[in-house]
DNA sequence: CATCGCGTTTACAGCGCTGTACATTAACCG
DNA sequence: CGGTTAATGTACAGCGCTGTAAACGCGATG
């Protein structure tokens, strides 16, 4: 069974090719005679418009790209959901590209993958620093997400890591909190995202004119809750002494909230946690956690907006967007009383 | 800045528009020399091969499209992972749908969304029935999951949900439970997973001669957490008993050991909960969750395999692949002692 | 030395659609 | 009523690539 094509109808139809397609364009000026015709002749043949095709024919493709590391994490699933949904609302579909933070799948998605397939590429590097996405300056409209990498020339969305943690830090020193561990920073981490959220829990330490102890930054082999809670039990096993956690992210806070169970600490009466990302996981473990924010809406929105002008044609220099960010407020490191 | 083609390099290697394309392709008869000489033009020239123009002359697009309720639902997330790296390994690029659940949105996946642009479907529906998919027959390659429709000529994979149910159940049945509630049915839930799983847990309970008892059958507004607490809340505040819940969905345990600790009830000691899915959220509740695993990586391995299958031609009946799956024991219902 | 056969290269049609330029008809106007 | 404008419709090139068939060496063969 052949597929149907635009010339099958314009035949049966007795019209020609090009006015089929405008029938199916909806263009105005078509005489409502033809048109009537022309659609029954699309019903009866049941054609259905090549896309490929059509693409070839008009250069655009109505689809972008969406680079992350891992669609199965809750932050990334959560933000693609964000991206598919207003991107549909705009005329655009999504093709989805998982890296697995791979140097070489980074490298791929700003270089061949998407040639001529998707009209921009929407990108959340991990491995890939600024130089390395300057160098590859691809003709490909493009919208960095993350602290990774921020060439002055990409357009790039982004929270203020340094005020969210400041915010975080600050809420666990407005309860009370004296001793505050920071979780966690690690050997090969580049994303730049770590630092910038150790250098504002560290700014609300000084605020509060508390001292910065090196000790009360802990360390982790990797991205995992388990790690999570191999740096707390380290640090338990060691003496550490400490009241609150600012975590870098929602699975060291699960990790934390584990390690301190086990050990016999409540929280938050002993320890008070803050996780990152407020993810869907945040809000099902018990206690629940007080989590960063990120306004995953208004960076999908963003990201969006400046991919189209950049696929409308703007050509100029970088533009780096700030969104907001909240703290989620539940148990694990609760709301003031008023 | 316009795009190189083929014409550009090929003219700029003074050679003919084929023989670039072979050598782009790897073609092995081309002379070492040309080879060399086509390939330094690429590379001065930073030529890419325009993918939606290859696509047209071999009408294969090399893409699948991944059609799903909710991409970032921890299932379909973890579910999608999957499928995409299986996808990648065979050399496809997926294409990711997603439908709200909604009928119209199910309904365009199957008509006109993918044509000529993707060379197959791997389809989860929910509200569409078998019927309505089957009136569809979509010229496209398609393979379906889950338990809402199974047409006899589409491909199907899905795990034997009642034989799951039954496993789950007969787990908590050997641990020494013996009222053990359902969470939990719903009014409009067409799927059919629920009734499976309903009929795989009354037939665990008939097995251990126990009597079907009409109340420990929960009913749930939605299939969310709160509807999953809520249930319970109700079913406690009228007084049922019970020393055991098999949930259909992890979500619905989540609520369960939400509502159960708020009353007073301990963890697996006063009541045992079984989830379904063994998602990521299993692994970080506390206690966490002995949860039904889907094995997912099967379920991707499969359904690429019929779906590959279909498009290299085949035709014949559809088939209908039952996948293993196994109880991923954890805190909430643990494995018996020897 | 003409012929064959093989490895190599080329020319060109065509994938299905849209944009452009042009032809036709209808409508309108002074 | 001739002439102008606007509304409709058509023909066809071309988007960038690949498949096919045919042409082109060139050493080996008889």
């Amino acid at each position: 069974m052949a597929r149907v094509r635009l010339i099958d109808v314009a035949e049966l139809a007795g019209v020609s090719m090009k006015t089929v397609s405008n029938v199916v364009h909806n263009y105005p000026h078509v005489a409502p005679a033809l048109r009537q015709k022309v659609q029954s002749a699309i019903n009866e043949l049941g054609y259905r418009p090549n896309l490929t095709a059509r693409r070839l024919a008009t250069g655009k493709t109505g689809m972008i790209a969406l680079a992350m590391p891992e669609i199965d994490h809750p932050y990334f699933s959560e933000l693609s959901r964000h991206i598919a949904e207003e991107a549909t609302r705009r005329g655009y579909r999504v093709l989805i590209e998982q890296t697995l933070s791979d140097p070489v799948a980074e490298r791929a998605v700003l270089r061949d993958r998407e040639a001529g397939l998707v009209d921009g590429v929407i990108f959340h590097p991990v491995r890939m620093g600024t130089l390395d996405i300057a160098k590859l300056a691809p003709g490909t409209p493009l919208v960095l997400l993350g602290e990774a990498a921020m060439p002055v020339m990409t357009d790039h969305v982004m929270i203020d890591n340094v005020a969210a943690a400041l915010g975080g830090t600050r809420h666990l020193l407005n309860s009370g909190r004296r001793r505050i561990a920071f979780l966690a920073v690690m050997d090969g981490d580049i994303t730049g995202s770590t630092n910038q959220r150790l250098l504002g829990y560290q700014q609300a330490l000084i605020e509060a004119g508390l001292p910065l102890r090196p000790d009360l930054v802990l360390t982790a082999r990797d991205f995992t809750a388990e790690a999570g809670v191999a740096a707390i039990e380290a640090a338990l096993e060691r003496g550490l002494h400490f009241d609150g956690v600012v975590c870098r992210d929602d699975k060291f806070a699960i990790g934390a909230l584990k390690a301190l169970q086990a050990a016999g600490k409540s929280v938050p009466e002993d320890v008070a946690v803050v996780g990152w990302d407020d993810t869907l996981l945040a809000r099902y473990t018990s206690p629940a956690l007080t989590s960063v924010a990120p306004d995953k809406l208004a960076i999908a929105t963003e990201a969006l907006t400046l991919l189209e002008e950049r696929i409308g044609g703007y050509e100029g220099v970088g533009r780096h967007r700030i969104v907001g960010h909240s703290l989620a407020m539940r148990g694990s490191a609760p709301r003031l009383r008023e």
